[in-house]
DNA sequence: GCTTTATGGAGAT
DNA sequence: TCTCCCTAAAGCC
């Protein structure tokens, strides 16, 4: 369930791993049977993320579109080795298999990890795989390509890596022009767009609705990839009463608001991880890395003490999502 | 085992 | 504002 910097994260991926490859396309479960043979034995030719939605070139012609929604995510798995000065700079992330799911250093049960000398009785290529289910994961290890786990919408396999696609909300092959009109009806992303062209149009798309900054930072055409977890905390950094209507919002509040999030995405997309805290002691950190609950000023701490004034922070709901606030900072 | 929950969004009303 | 869809895992007997 990613909000926009896991999205990038997994643009990234496929930057790394498929661009440039010929790709067999299938669809395991069969849902998308007609879409995967429409790009199969296709090269990748480009990946794009902008704010949640992702885009795969193939063959510079066809586009595959992907919105993972509340459930979806992408699980790589196979020879997922950079060179020496590539590994060096992926840093953690290339340590492991990696689901496209968000905090990926979440869940330690996450990963099963890599078996470099495991299967060295075949020559098979290092490989990672995710932990879907315990029971099947030690069968789905052996063997290339592995064998597809649960509900798999869309797999993707060159001759090393397999990226495999569960439970999205849209997953569909478009032409450039279907791809640039869902674009453009899109807000600003702060790691596509010029900051200052971005941060300008955010300003003015908020400063003409009524709307509260609360429903408006979730809005997707109003700035892209802002999601539940960085709603929350953006408003909570901000001292901001998420009811406030965005007209009401001083100008500066709101470019502010553009380059907090601007600066989350680059922590999120460099560490895989919602860090919405930073300035954290050292013992701190480690505490928030290994827990979630101590990752957060306000998301999913209702009930628990502010960790500023000490009020207990608020959960009320609006539009159908889960909305948390100090009702005490955030006035 | 069964129920609940999740970082979304489209479409109907 | 409501309903529905998508799937896996955590939580709760």
């Amino acid at each position: 369930m990613p909000e926009g910097h896991s999205v990038h994260r997994i643009a990234r991926q496929f930057g790394r791993h498929m661009v440039g490859d010929a790709v067999a396309v299938s669809s395991p479960q069969g849902r998308f049977a007609e879409g995967a043979a429409l790009i199969d034995g296709r090269t990748m030719t480009a990946s794009r993320a902008v704010g949640k939605q992702m885009f795969l070139e193939f063959d510079e012609a066809l586009w595959l579109r992907v919105h993972l929604g509340i459930y979806g995510a992408w699980d790589f798995s196979g020879d997922l080795r950079q060179d020496a000065t590539q590994r060096a700079a992926r840093g953690r992330m290339g340590q492991t298999g990696m689901r496209g799911t968000g905090d990926e250093g979440d869940a330690p049960a996450t990963v099963v990890g890599e078996h470099e000398d495991s299967l060295s009785s075949i020559g098979a290529p290092r490989r990672t795989r995710l932990r879907m289910a315990e029971a099947e994961t030690a069968a789905a290890v052996e063997g290339w390509p592995p064998e597809p786990i649960g509900q798999v919408r869309v797999r993707l396999l060159t001759d090393r890596v397999v990226a495999d696609l569960r439970g999205p909300t849209a997953c569909e092959v478009l032409d450039a022009a279907a791809v640039q009109t869902v674009i453009d009806a899109l807000g600003p992303d702060p790691l596509v767009d010029d900051a200052q062209e971005g941060e300008e149009r955010m300003l003015a798309r908020i400063r003409r609705r009524r709307v509260p900054i609360g429903l408006l930072l979730m809005d997707q055409s109003v700035v892209s990839g802002i999601g539940n977890v960085y709603r929350a905390e953006m408003l909570f950094r901000a001292r901001l009463d998420p009811h406030t209507p965005g007209a009401n919002l001083p100008e500066d509040v709101i470019r502010d608001l553009w380059r907090d999030w601007r600066y989350l995405l680059g922590i999120g997309v460099d560490t895989g991880q919602m860090m919405t805290m930073d300035g954290l002691d050292e013992e701190s950190r480690k505490r928030a890395l290994r827990n979630r609950a101590d990752r957060h000023w306000v998301y999913k701490r209702e009930g628990l003490p502010c960790r500023i004034c000490g009020t207990h922070i608020v959960l009320e709901v609006a539009a159908g999502r889960k909305l948390y606030y100090c009702p005490s900072c955030q006035s």
